[in-house]
DNA sequence: CAGTATCCCTGTTGATACTG
DNA sequence: CAGTATCAACAGGGATACTG
């Protein structure tokens, strides 16, 4: 029983190796995309269409402005989010979920359910 | 098409339609788990078996001892790691995934996969 | 409507040195 | 071997007020 055999499911390749926080590292990506108090919720909400950012403010009433375009400018510079403004006045902006974006569904399910299931652990042992 | 309208994959009850960071959501249990600087590389560690402290720091030689404990301790009160002290000088602890433990293997997977369509994407794109 | 601009406060990280 | 104790540095988050 080697130390050294990596695990192929949870390590598949070169790039899970690392020894140190690397943002090279696939898990690493993915957890940028989804870092910071609230990005899980915002990315929720994109999941099901495009949202202006005022509709935005009110699914997460007291989620700051700043905070929110912090989020969003992020999410954009990723590849993540694209931003949209129609022109007239006021100003209307849309914001959706590109490809890319799409593809943290699956994580944020996983999320979900191994969150479940921890709440589940920690129930039947009394913690 | 309603905006409350949750979508049963992502949301599929009550405990996921926060509006607000909550850590009663099992996304934020999910991510409470996994959070932190060097965690998810701990998790990876613990994931081949039982390690003591002295190879983990010799699996990660830059993690601070401060930090390392905290890691550990963090995700002792979680339930997620058994800490076992062997009797006998000089001390010699080991430190294993519990059950529940065990069960954050899949969302580890998630995130690297994640990560590499995520890499793949932005390398197509050109970002 | 959709943001900007400041400022402050707090938690997290990490370096270094020491101990049962 | 397996930690503990301090302390300094920094980044993230949020409140508030203002603007094209």
């Amino acid at each position: 029983m080697s130390a050294d055999a990596w695990d192929r499911d949870l390590v598949p390749d070169q790039a899970g190796r690392t020894v140190k926080p690397d943002p090279t590292c696939p898990v690493e990506v993915a957890l940028a995309a989804i870092a910071g108090r609230w990005t899980t919720l915002l990315l929720r909400d994109l999941m099901a269409g495009p949202r202006s950012f005022g509709e935005i403010r009110a699914a997460l009433p007291t989620l700051s402005d700043k905070v929110l375009v912090d989020r969003l400018r992020d999410l954009q510079s990723r590849g993540l989010v694209d931003r949209r403004v129609h022109t007239g006045f006021p100003t209307r902006t849309t914001y959706a979920l590109t490809p890319a974006g799409v593809q943290l569904r699956p994580l944020l399910i996983q999320l979900y359910e191994t969150g479940r299931s921890l709440m589940a652990a920690s129930e039947s042992d009394g913690r």
